[in-house]
DNA sequence: AATGAATGAGGATTCATTCAT
DNA sequence: GATGAATGAATCCTCATTCAT
């Protein structure tokens, strides 16, 4: 007599701590697809659905909503600080890669807002610590005699500009009119792209 | 299954065909605080109710939910034509004005950028020609060496960009940081205020 | 403006995964039952009530209204079919079990004008497959030389004709009228009964 | 001075009784042709619109829904009635008077079940007694030696049967399968037409 | 650890009916 | 007599969240 499952019920597979990882990641990708096409108040059930897990498993790595969704930005803002923290980086190929971003997703856009109708979708505290965290990245590399080092805010309230700048319904319009933004901002601007190509496949979030 | 009034309970007083005007005057007042306190995506009955009128009223004098936040900005947008029809306006003294309603609530922010976050609550074409108010109202008043009057796109990417540094918890901090907006775009803006003051009771959108 | 579970209140018991299954036989029953009580287009919650579930599993089960009943009458369907496919089936026998059904609810009569009053109560294009398959299981045991089988269309006519005539407060005086109706159409008819006795039970549809 | 009307709001014109018998005639004319688009569920505000009334209006000359309905079918029946009482009547031209209406709106094939879905709508009591009068029209005119005078109940049994194999979306297609019920039944019927053309125009009912 | 069914509150929308004017 | 605004109950449908398995 071998072994048999203890009831005539196929359980769902329980494929271990590895599973768990990548069922974060999944959930991640999931998340950026879905924000993409129906935005950041997507159902979180679309999110797990497009994961293909169940919905417990999305409340096991990401407590609430905003959890998701920093999870999400996150990635985006690593990337900035990666380009930051480059060998021979400059501000301007930085103020690039950001710019990518922005016009890569609204969502990246009103994180950097940090209040207003992000909060509203209730991604409160960890906003301000992404944004805290691309103004560290950026600050790192910003010349004294830059045009946004002489007021202290002055570098937040141009990404801000530009962020809001960024509408549209193509991300080309969307960067063609952030390059307006920075032209009219008297700001130098690298070349508008992902860092090291590595998100170049990412849907947008928003 | 037809509906029944269900209950021969007394009626709650019909006011009246006089009240009609003011119930719509209500409503637009409720939905400027209701979305001041919840944002566009406040619920309809939520406005209804501080309105002190049924569900049903709302429906009557709007059809949707996009024509309700169209009547709250309405107000908003008109304010800034009358500034720029004014006997001796100039374009600072109407920048001013605009900032003011840029500053006042996030929800006519929005609304300038015709798209995004806006288009989600549904407000979408209306938005855009709200928006075309604005640029028309300013665009009488641009002299043609004016700094935003070289491209076409400028004045109204700026007034966007502006709207993007327009955040924080305070009016005040948000006067301040969009001050600082005109000035790294080298915009000379009057005065922040509602034009004859004639709104300055009222309370923020968004 | 997200959805609140507005109390932390106990929550109802959770009855597992098994229970899915039951809970949709027990919709399909007491969707049955309230349309017998109150036509096709009784609100679904009160089907939702009387299985005993939220109304989310209603939802869950059945995309929309139609989707109900159809399911329900599926069964009805499903028991003319077995009738016609069963060793010794004649046509007058099936016309018998059809009667039945046609006697036993308003439902299923309306079910095989396949429009009319079924569609506006949005069971509309299944509606037309099931009276397809009643057709087909009729079609099958027709001998070539039935007053029913000269032309075309007579036969779905007639039967469209008998539910015609099934009017009346009473499952017996409806079989008495039916039964006339055959008579007129000089078309012989068995034992009005349903196939099997195995759905005698069944409350009527409508 | 000439005289003032008591207040500056324009008070709607208060036509007399003149008005009110034109007003009944508006509301039943609109109903017939609101009902021919929605069916007999339409709002009864769509009626009162489509009769150029307000809704009170509606409320004076009919209690309720059904009464609403009654006035509809009613002309439909009295036409009916005038034509088996014309002189040179006979029973099959009355017949094909009849199934032109029939073929014409569902709503008045409805109201010869007198109950079932019709019930439903709250045409409850009204309904029997058009159906009476039908019956009666018809059985002036019925020969002791027709097929349908030889079972009390057969002549109505026909006509429901009739009624029942009018399905289909337009009147033609609608009319064809009425003569091929007529045609089972072994009864022959006149032309199928309005009495006098008078009601020729009238559009269908549902 | 995962699944995914169930719950049920919440919001949108529609209409029958009343009633001040 | 007529108008048509107002009421508010009822229904539809969606989702966040829990939890038995």
């Amino acid at each position: 007599m071998t072994q048999q499952p203890a009831s005539d019920e196929r359980r769902p597979a329980n494929n271990g701590r590895k599973a768990a990882a990548r069922n974060r990641a999944a959930l991640v990708t999931a998340a950026r697809q879905v924000y993409a096409e129906y935005g950041l108040d997507a159902p979180l059930s679309a999110i797990a659905r497009r994961a293909g897990v169940g919905q417990g498993v999305l409340y096991r790595h990401f407590p609430d909503r905003a959890a998701v969704a920093t999870a999400v930005l996150d990635e985006n803002v690593a990337q900035i600080e990666r380009a930051a923290a480059a060998p021979g980086a400059d501000i301007a190929g930085v103020f690039g890669v950001l710019t990518w971003h922005q016009t890569q997703s609204t969502a990246f856009v009103n994180i950097l807002h940090a209040d207003g109708a992000v909060a509203r979708s209730g991604i409160p505290a960890y906003a301000s610590a992404l944004s805290g965290r691309v103004e560290r990245a950026l600050r790192t590399l910003l010349p004294d005699d830059h045009r946004l080092a002489a007021a202290k805010d002055d570098l937040m309230i141009a990404v801000a500009m530009v962020s809001g700048s960024v509408t549209g319904p193509t991300r080309e319009l969307r960067e063609r009119r952030a390059l307006a933004a920075w032209r009219l901002l008297g700001v130098e601007v690298g070349p508008v792209r992902p860092f090291d190509g590595e998100e170049g496949g990412q849907p947008p979030l928003d």
